[in-house]
DNA sequence: ATTTTATGTAACTTATGAAGTTTCATAACC
DNA sequence: GGTTATGAAACTTCATAAGTTACATAAAAT
């Protein structure tokens, strides 16, 4: 199975939008996340009708945050991308009829159900602010890091 | 991203091999399960190769518990299925040099690493003993059901 | 011994959905 | 009007569990 990514490149998106500049265009993005542009508008896209971020059309255009970091949770951003399965496993079939799968489902939705409850409510707690300012320790512990990110680096 | 389904089939193939008949050919599996023979003895090979059921060739053939069901956990046969992932999502890059990227990855892993070690400390409580007296609770509470398993039902 | 019944396995195809791409419409700024 | 940007539709690619085909191998029945 093919993992989703969306989650942890949104997040990088946001704090480099707040921590380097103050608006980007789906280019130059793209070019950070080392993907297309128009992948970058689609995913953007639903952060914009969640309102975490806005956009704007023509010269001087681009995406921008629409909130402080310190106002986003990695739940509100994992809501803005339509609530994707957390699971890579699951079961054969959903209503059986089977009363041997009927209770071999009931035990896997049982930790499934205690894994998702424990990781949406990790995801309401951390905020990207929170995120940010692991990133702040970290560029102080190694300083000559500071102006290399191991990407296109945008640029105000 | 499909699911994958290896782990809820496979416990409803080795509680139905405790409980209604010692053993079953793959083609027999296979119409209980709704698929293929190669994907029972594909899977089901796995499982051999760990210790949990025994095959044999011929005539008379097919594959039998080589343990009681008490002594086989879900961890047991997630391990003998090689550990699949079990996460849907995951991050865009594993070591990125983006110092941003790396406090975003650490965020993510926290919350998966907690949620993996809840889920697989959940798989090693739970044996398919406790599944099947589950089971046995449910056929007492619609006993009309006893005979009706909702599937191809394999007999001795 | 031959036939039948079964597993073992390699090689290939299918299904699914995120990701990637192409193309063009639309809007804002110069 | 030209340029630069997003918006969106339509399509292709990629990864991998699942499914399929084909055949080798082994055990039991005859």
């Amino acid at each position: 199975m093919r993992q989703d990514h969306r989650l942890s490149r949104m997040l990088h998106v946001l704090i480099h939008l707040d921590r380097h500049r103050k608006h980007a265009t789906s280019d130059e993005i793209a070019a950070m996340l080392r993907t297309n542009p128009v992948v970058v508008r689609r995913t953007l896209g639903g952060l914009r009708k969640a309102g975490l971020v806005t956009s704007e059309k023509g010269h001087g255009g681009g995406w921008r945050l629409a909130r402080g970091l310190a106002d986003i949770s990695l739940r509100d951003i994992y809501a803005a991308l339509g609530e994707p399965p957390l699971f890579a496993i699951g079961n054969a079939q959903d209503d059986p009829d089977c009363l041997v799968e009927k209770a071999v489902n009931s035990a896997i939705d049982d930790t499934l159900g205690e894994a998702q409850a424990l990781m949406l409510d990790r995801f309401a707690t951390v905020t990207l602010a929170d995120i940010a300012a692991d990133f702040d320790r970290r560029l102080l512990d190694y300083p000559a890091e500071a102006q290399r990110f191991g990407h296109v680096h945008i640029e105000e």
